[in-house]
RNA sequence: GGAGGGAUCGCAUAGUGGUCUAGUGCGGGCGCCUGCUAAGCGCUUACGCCGAGAAAUCGGCGUCGAGGGUUCGAAUCCCUCUCCCUCCGCCA
């Protein structure tokens, strides 16, 4: 969330920002609304403080005047509140501001590949796609994926979920025994705030699942949980920067982009996670982010797969991020990039909606935190490029080097 | 699921309608004293918002887990919620 007094002393800046994002926004009701607030408060605080006056004084007529006055400062409080609310609300659906150095554009045609990685293998065979490798090797059961939940599900079997848990091994011990991440086990059901927190609610509500009873919502990503960790907490100084990492499911309802991606395992409702979180210092932030993406390539690089990192442009970075890569991995039989990890930097936008604060010397005033999540990686997709670049004339599938100790074996078949 | 107990200024505690402008101890900070150390003495010790100011700062309002209510007046009484603890039941 920013800061009111930001957007009050930074309108235009605000509006420039939303705008480069496609976003909607209303920051001038937002402003109006301030106003409001303030000359109302302004009132409230006045007529409180002649309450405290009479107060003291404990005969019928000062009983008398507090009696009127009891009922104006309640319908004024009443008020407030009333604007409060509505101000609250908007305010947490302002995105954040994009950093100066963020690529201006008006769709993901506009991010830049910045660099990539090994060159995509030559074939002397059609390369198949995942789903129907998959099939054949009988590692991926669509039907009784469907069977069990329906479309956007899939069961993965026998080395199919092998080689997904020893992904999974993999990219964690990678990151918490040479990249510093602290390893964490998350609730996958939260709680309303969390998500607040995190700033997937209230603006993508629709995406979400939830239990209605218990009012538990489903992470769509670990960041949520992450995010929340140190909620309401000040950091004590020299505590900063904090790595963790998790592994998750995660749970989208995929509203918006119903009818993409139908095919095969990119896009389900229920995938895996590897997840890098990091809580930074604001001086540090943008090193971080730097030092994060190569993490999640260093990922790429070790299982020999061809990737690319983009920026991405004002108007596709998400909404808590102020600068935001994706690493794209190659899938030759689906025969296009998959997004396999985003990296970014919120700043203190979720830190300030989360209160996460940390203090640099014992007696300095608390200061929010940044905050930084990048996926490292995502699993299907990661497996995706995996069948689809390691398989053989035969049908066969060989295992990447990195992996084999995870596996005991060389192949699937 | 049932029955109880609890949440107060960094920590520990006091506080059952006005004297709470929240006391005390510990810890922290500043200073004094003491030939070292320890002890002692004095002062100090939160956060948010609104307003004024170039700023240091000053004034106001709010905050005793959260939100409502009762009252001229609430840490204190009532209601709802959250979290923690103890016991019983059930369960991987």
């Amino acid at each position: 969330m920013l800061d009111i007094k930001f957007i009050r002393d930074n309108t235009d800046k605000v509006h420039r920002a939303v705008n480069a994002r496609n976003d909607t926004a209303p920051i001038d009701e937002i402003l109006s609304l301030d106003i409001q607030r303030r000359q109302n408060l302004r009132r409230l605080e006045e007529l409180r403080r002649e309450r405290k006056r009479l107060t003291k004084g404990k005969d019928e007529a000062s009983r008398h005047a507090g009696r009127i006055l009891r009922g104006q400062i309640k319908s004024l409080e009443d008020c407030i509140r009333g604007t409060d609310e509505k101000l609250n609300d908007l305010l947490l659906r302002v995105p954040n501001i994009p950093q100066d150095c963020v690529p201006e554009g008006k769709s993901e045609d506009d991010n830049i590949t910045i660099r990539s990685h090994g060159r995509p293998r030559e074939f002397d065979f059609t390369p198949l796609p995942h789903w129907e490798l998959g099939e054949k090797l009988n590692i991926i059961d669509f039907e009784a994926g469907a069977r069990i939940s329906g479309s956007r599900f899939y069961v993965l079997k026998g080395a199919g979920a092998t080689l997904q848990r020893a992904l999974i091994d993999f990219m964690l011990d990678l990151h918490t025994r040479e990249n510093g991440y602290i390893e964490t086990y998350l609730p996958i059901m939260v709680r309303r705030e969390a998500l607040v927190g995190s700033s997937n609610l209230p603006k993508f509500a629709d995406n979400l699942y939830r239990d209605v009873e218990e009012d538990f919502w489903f992470i769509p990503t670990a960041e949520v949980a992450l995010t929340n960790i140190h909620r309401d907490q000040i950091l004590p100084p020299g505590s900063l920067p904090l790595y963790y990492v998790a592994h998750t499911p995660c749970f989208r309802r995929e509203k918006m982009s119903a009818g993409k991606d139908v095919r095969g395992i990119k896009r389900g409702h229920q995938f895996e996670k590897v997840e890098m979180y990091k809580f930074t210092t604001p001086e540090t932030s943008n090193a971080e982010l730097e030092k994060m993406v190569n993490d999640a390539e260093e990922v790429c690089r070790r299982l020999e797969i061809p990737y690319r990192v983009k920026e991405l442009c004002t108007a596709d970075i998400s909404f808590a991020s102020t600068r935001t890569y994706d690493i794209e991995m190659w899938a030759p039989g689906c025969n296009e990039w998959l997004e396999v990890s985003s990296c970014s930097n919120c700043g203190d936008f979720q830190a300030r909606r989360a209160n996460i604060r940390y203090r640099n010397q014992p007696d300095s005033k608390a200061e929010y935190v940044h905050t930084l999540n990048g996926s490292g990686l995502a699993l299907p997709r990661v497996l995706i490029s995996v069948i689809e670049n390691y398989q053989c004339a035969d049908g066969t599938i060989e295992i990447p080097p990195i992996l084999e100790s995870y596996i005991g074996a060389g192949f699937i078949s």
